[in-house]
RNA sequence: GCCGAUGUAGCUCAGCUGGCUAGAGCAGCUGAUUUGUAAUCAGCAGGUCGUGGGUUCGAGUCCCUCCAUCGGCUCCA
């Protein structure tokens, strides 16, 4: 691109000025060779000062590159996105340096900007670095960054390039840089350090006023488990002190969120390494959750015609044999189980497919009764990596809202669509704003690890990317993120530390219909393949209610909150009365208690507010003559006297507002 | 599974470079107090310091094993 940019000015230098068109429309005259410092110059020195990065045409390119043609400029700060990157990109250089300065035989490799921060991947042979190392190292870079060193490109021959890194021994960026095209190799410099680097910096690295080594861990190069195990050593910085600050606090205020947190103070769940780990046991506040979750999405699905099933928590090897799972994970899974005859194999189930499978096998369905939809709440064991297990995200024992659609070809568009409807709707129930609809496909170059043929996969894939379409979903496709019998539609959630995690999913399978030999009778008299979708609007039970701690704080919606309702008697003379109330409260379906302990109602209050309940009553002297009830909303809202009608409509009115019905 | 870190009471944490019967706050229990919108007071109880080895006159503290957890990588039907 460098290179590009000089060969230009070489044919314009005759020409003295060029036209820089700005993002808001606005042309301007600049001398050939202005750098986007100088034009920002000549807005403001505010500006100047602040840019860190610039867009040119569709190039980022570096403050300090001359521009040579007419052409549109925009200018990157820290704010944007854009300028993140090239400031966190930029420190990973800086990381590098210092990395190299305590460990001069290391082998760097890649050092990319990430959503917040940079990394730096190296081979430290028989080094390690561990968090005891950090504040050296953020030490040496803040130093080399006061050195205000300028971050410089230089275009390179492929030839020279792999001269130095093999002379360094560093085969992977010889590995790098063989899959670069001569021409289009550039290193960047700055102080005393060069690295193979593609560009996109700040103008140097006094810019870099706070930095912070945030941890290491073990990274494959390449991504790939049979390769080397490198250091990854991530990091982040910014152009101000506060700023690292802020995001420090920001980070801590995102551990009061944790799901594991919440669920051990909120008393829904908990785990017991007699029990086994990844295995979460619910607790009585926390199964009355997922149970008030269950009944919410059965009675959409009912309206939405599914029937429920029950399958059992077992199946014969030989299941699982016919439907591929066997093959594909059978070796990674808890191992089978035995019985005392010879040769009986069972294994837990890893999936409710199969099953539901053979419930559609128990009779010939004809094409007027199509399409089937069987669901069910299946608890389902996978033997996930010992490093993989998380809270209630990853586990090794599960429920999946599960359904299977067993439909004829023509009603697959309409049924992939309504499931897109009833998933939405749950999303929307729980007031998730921030997914991401992910088109998952499978990986075009390693078509092995998939089964079925090219043209059942091609169909499936095209009956999502259309569905997706028509029910104008804003989504990514990803490849290589396919199940390994057909494709998905997954909807994606952060969670409070903005890890990405799939909640809903829906699958278009040609393929496990053939294995299992579904059929239905067409209105031709012959035998037909039904095609199957796969779909669970929460994704599983645990992981949903673990993002959904995440995303509310642990202060639920009304309906689905463990206790909407705590009452706070004045004084035990109070609580005949708080009794009266509780019962009148619970005949209209409101879940409450009362704080019978021997406290000041502050406390009582405190501890109402701590454990997220969300209204107080508070009752004493003046409520029992009236017959009233004096209510506090949780966060500190005084709601006054109210009857206890008007605060049961109250509730009743929240509950509507925020659980709409599903329409079909 | 791999890399790095952590593990002391139900929870949050203290316990310095190894040295008397391991401490605190909150929660719990008992008593006093009968309380009006975010913490009443006092007392009591609670720990084989994750597990199993080792070093040492002596280990919560040092070393090793295993287990669990945390942050990543890989994986995720």
């Amino acid at each position: 691109m460098l290179k590009k940019l000089d060969s230009i000015s070489l044919q314009h230098n005759i020409y003295s000025m060029i036209n820089i068109t700005f993002p808001d429309g606005a042309v301007r005259a600049f001398e050939i060779n202005s750098t986007p410092y100088d034009v920002a110059k000549s807005i403001s020195d505010g500006l100047a000062r602040n840019i860190i990065s610039a867009k040119f045409n569709d190039n980022t390119i570096e403050v300090s590159t001359p521009i040579t043609e007419d052409g549109n400029l925009n200018f990157y700060t820290f704010t944007d996105k854009e300028g993140k990157k090239a400031f966190w990109h930029s420190s990973a250089h800086l990381l590098a340096q210092a990395i190299t300065h305590f460990y001069p035989d290391v082998k760097l490799t890649i050092g990319p900007s990430i959503e917040n921060g940079f990394y730096y991947d190296v081979d430290l042979g028989e080094n390690v670095i561990s968090d005891k190392d950090f504040q050296a190292i953020e030490d040496k870079m803040i130093e080399f960054a006061r050195g205000k060193y300028e971050f410089k490109m230089r275009s390179v021959s492929k030839k020279d390039a792999l001269d130095l890194y093999k002379k360094q021994g560093n085969q992977y960026k010889v590995e790098l840089i063989e899959n670069l095209i001569d021409g289009d190799i550039t290193f960047c410099d700055h102080a005393d350090f060069t690295d193979l680097c593609r560009g996109g910096h700040i103008p140097n690295t006094e810019l870099i006023k706070a930095v912070k080594v945030m941890s290491v861990a073990g990274a494959y190069w390449r991504g790939d488990e049979k390769n080397k195990q490198l250091t990854r050593v991530y990091g982040v910085s910014f152009p101000k002190q506060t700023q690292l600050k802020e995001y420090l606090e920001l980070l801590e205020e995102a551990k009061k969120r944790d799901h594991r947190k919440l669920g051990r103070e909120m008393e829904l769940f908990t785990f017991s390494s007699k029990v086994g780990q990844g295995l979460p046991l619910w607790l009585p506040k926390g199964a009355a959750l997922r149970d008030r979750l269950e009944q919410f999405l059965k009675k959409a699905q009912k309206k939405a015609g599914y029937e429920m099933v029950m399958t059992p928590h077992i199946g014969q090897k030989e299941l699982y044999v016919t439907s591929g799972h066997y093959e594909k994970y059978g070796a990674d899974s808890f191992q089978p189980i035995l019985t005392p005859n010879e040769g009986e194999v069972f294994l837990l189930k890893p999936m409710n497919c199969p099953h539901h499978c053979e419930i559609y096998n128990h009779k010939q369905f004809s094409y007027k009764d199509l399409p089937k939809r069987f669901a069910e709440f299946g608890t389902v064991y996978r033997y996930e990596q010992s490093g993989e297990l998380h809270g209630l995200t990853r586990v090794r024992g599960f429920t999946q809202d599960d359904a299977h659609i067993f439909c004829t070809p023509d009603q697959l568009d309409k049924e992939f669509k309504d499931v897109i409807d009833l998933t939405l709707y749950v999303l929307n129930s729980l007031s998730f704003k921030s997914f991401t609809a992910q088109v998952s496909l499978r990986d075009k170059e390693n078509k092995e690890k998939y089964i079925g043929s090219d043209e059942n996969w091609e169909k499936a894939e095209n009956a999502i990317i259309n569905a997706a379409n028509a029910k104008g979903l804003d989504y990514v496709i990803e490849y290589g993120e396919a199940a390994f019998y057909g494709p998905k539609l997954d909807f994606m959630v952060k969670d409070a530390l903005g890890r990405s995690w799939q909640l809903g999913t829906i699958q278009v399978d040609y393929n496990l219909p053939e294995r299992f030999e579904l059929q239905y009778k067409g209105s031709d008299n012959q035998m037909h393949r039904p095609v199957m979708i796969h779909r669970a609007p929460f994704g599983s039970m645990e992981r949903f209610i673990a993002v959904l701690l995440e995303h509310t704080g642990g202060n639920f919606p009304l309906w689905l909150t463990p206790e909407q309702v705590i009452i706070l008697p004045i004084s035990e003379k109070y609580e005949n009365y708080a009794k009266n109330v509780l019962e009148l409260l619970e005949n209209s379906e409101i879940r409450g208690l009362i704080d019978l302990r021997n406290e000041k109602t502050g406390k009582k209050i405190r501890d109402a507010e701590v454990s997220k309940i969300p209204y107080m009553i508070i009752v004493g002297e003046n409520e029992m003559n009236e017959g009233t009830i004096s209510v506090r909303r949780h966060g500190g809202a005084d709601l006054g006297t109210l009857s206890i009608e008007s605060f049961v409509t109250l509730l009743q009115d929240e509950i509507t507002e925020t659980l709409n019905q599903f329409n079909v």
